[in-house]
DNA sequence: GCAGTTATCCAAAGCGCTTTGGTAGAGGAG
DNA sequence: CTCCTCTACCAAAGCGCTTTGGATAACTGC
């Protein structure tokens, strides 16, 4: 069925159906029902590609997800963003377009998808610190929206950011008051735009009381569990171990509590954690009183305000570029406890 | 840039420069490198919507995720699934749309995607049993294969799926060999087909040496972390609790291993757990050793050959229906060892 | 009763590509 | 030299939609 048969099937022209559909006021109301009757009753819906190509939109949005080179990674936080999106573009009526790529290949989907006409817009996921696919977008002209934010970038662009550097600062007060004096990070890849704020976050908190910075106690890699587990065990090994870990993801702190495990510690006694909590739905942080304290955002939230913002901007609905800052909040947990006395002594 | 301006720019038709970048025989060799040449120079890639209006075909392949209804969740699997097919649909220059939607719009979303010509085909996601959606895609007459199998349904389609059945029975008979004889079942939900087939494995080992079942050891439910800890708590906490837990997935499994760890109870020494390792890119299950013994089988492989699957029947490379079945290995980690004396005495 | 609106509808062009149905010219066969 | 066959190209139709630029008839006010 397509708009040729059903203006035939009705007696109308094709110009009378599309506008009744589509909502235009030139056309008498009873008509507008009888076609939307029978558009109804015969299953019609416009072809997408014929659409597209006769108003110049896509209607779809792009996800380009870069696989982390080395493996072949996807951040587990992108389903729960995609669910939040997912929502918004199933009620706008757009698509969902993505493209699992890696690095190197990153350049080409863009202008890809700009010339093809693929998508009307993206999102930009994974900013890394003086990330160049922001300025490639602004130039390739495709309209866009970062997860995130991009340290060293002078243009102006729109995002979305969780406050990584004052959730971190807090977080490590909130060690630091406990009396925890050595505190190791276990952070993401540094080269992450949110992981370098992460880190500048934990270090003011630790300047704030004099405690000076020791590179022996923050790491920094893919967040896996076996991350969290193999590099909480070599702090933990050292000679004078940390008492506490701020943690980047709550994967790599599962791991971080199988290497406390391991060595027969217990979790908030001995040694403390504090991790980040993207409130992934399969890995939720205990039910009402929290496993870790954490630092918390919704990641699904940031999908469904991203892709609001997106798309705004692709209809024209804002002028300029848009920012949104979100706090994330500190939930005390089971996992947090005032530094052992032994250690305090050290 | 568009076919009419780049091949005003060469001097030549459209049609000629449109079979130069195809690839068709009829074209001059020295013309088809001037084409290419110029094309690439010029950055020029044919628009998709164009080219798909021509052709009737979308060169996309639908990807529908039912956001579990109860809470809005995407099964963390799904990310390395996508993450293998996304490498396939890049090298045929396929793209992959996702729609997020809840179940009950999940026939609307078939619909659309045929009249719409959205995409050339869909990956079905998350059988269940007497899946309803097979009969309808048959109906619809969208080309499709699914990652998994639907109990129940007679019609033939192609699928892809694991042996999930003899993957559960032989971890029974891991356990029970052991000499476990209490053995918890923490299950994915039963209507889904995999949880179905697993349990049925389950019961098949343990009715091979004479085992009753007991209802009261299987639960079953979304697969989360915190599911895996109050399941394997409550069953810790029975009069006669289980010695071995045999559970559905890693994620499930950290939970599980959480609620021993509560309980002052050593992992492979007091309890047992085997669990389904889907080889999660951030959950790797340990380095060399596994942490926990597995029936282990990639879903990023799954992916993969599903796409490849549905891309051929597509194409028109394939003649009926394809089936696949994959066997899980049983990896042996630290999570197992022999039923304490002392449950076997009671 | 007549020019000027207004409310409804329509024919046809155009979006950027592929493909059908050609044509022109070179080379080969007789 | 003529006829035929290829080779290499092209003009134009068509994919299914939106939108421009009317057209027609009913209605308005004077």
């Amino acid at each position: 069925m397509n708009l040729k048969e059903l203006s035939r099937i009705l007696g109308l022209s094709q110009t009378t159906v599309s506008r009744a559909l589509n909502g235009y006021p030139e056309v008498n109301e009873a008509t507008r029902e009888k076609v939307l009757a029978a558009a109804a009753k015969h299953h019609y819906s416009p072809n997408t590609r014929a659409k597209g190509l006769a108003t110049g939109r896509a209607n779809a949005i792009g996800h380009v997800i870069p696989t982390a080179n080395r493996h072949e990674m996807v951040n587990p936080i992108f389903g729960d963003f995609i669910a939040g999106a997912g929502e918004v573009y199933s009620q706008q009526d757009f698509e969902m377009v993505l493209s699992i790529v890696e690095d190197s290949k990153e350049e080409q989907v863009y202008q890809n998808y700009k010339t093809r006409g693929t998508v009307d817009g993206v999102v930009l996921h994974g900013p890394k610190m003086n990330d160049t696919r922001i300025a490639m977008l602004q130039d390739i002209g495709l309209p866009f929206v970062v997860h995130g934010r991009a340290s060293g970038i002078t243009a102006d662009y729109s995002w979305l950011d969780v406050n990584n550097t004052s959730a971190f600062h807090r977080a490590t007060e909130f060690l630091t008051d406990l009396g925890h004096r050595r505190i190791g990070l276990i952070n993401g890849l540094e080269t992450m735009d949110f992981a370098h704020r992460r880190r500048r976050g934990y270090e003011a908190g630790l300047a704030a009381i004099g405690i000076p910075i020791d590179p022996s106690l923050m790491r920094q890699d893919e967040m896996t569990e076996s991350f969290g587990y193999t590099s909480a065990g070599d702090m933990l090994d050292m000679a004078n171990p940390p008492t506490a870990f701020l943690v980047s993801s709550i994967i790599s702190a599962l791991g971080v509590r199988r290497a406390l495990q391991d060595r027969g510690l217990q979790m908030g006694r001995d040694v403390s954690i504090v991790t980040h909590d993207d409130t992934l739905s399969y890995l939720a942080n205990g039910a009402d009183v929290p496993i870790f304290t954490a630092t918390r955002s919704s990641v699904r939230d940031a999908g469904l305000i991203v892709s609001q913002m997106l798309i705004a901007q692709i209809n024209g609905d804002t002028t300029g570029h848009q920012h949104k800052l979100l706090e994330a909040e500190l939930m005390v947990g089971r996992s947090t406890g005032p530094a052992p006395a032994s250690a305090k002594m050290a």
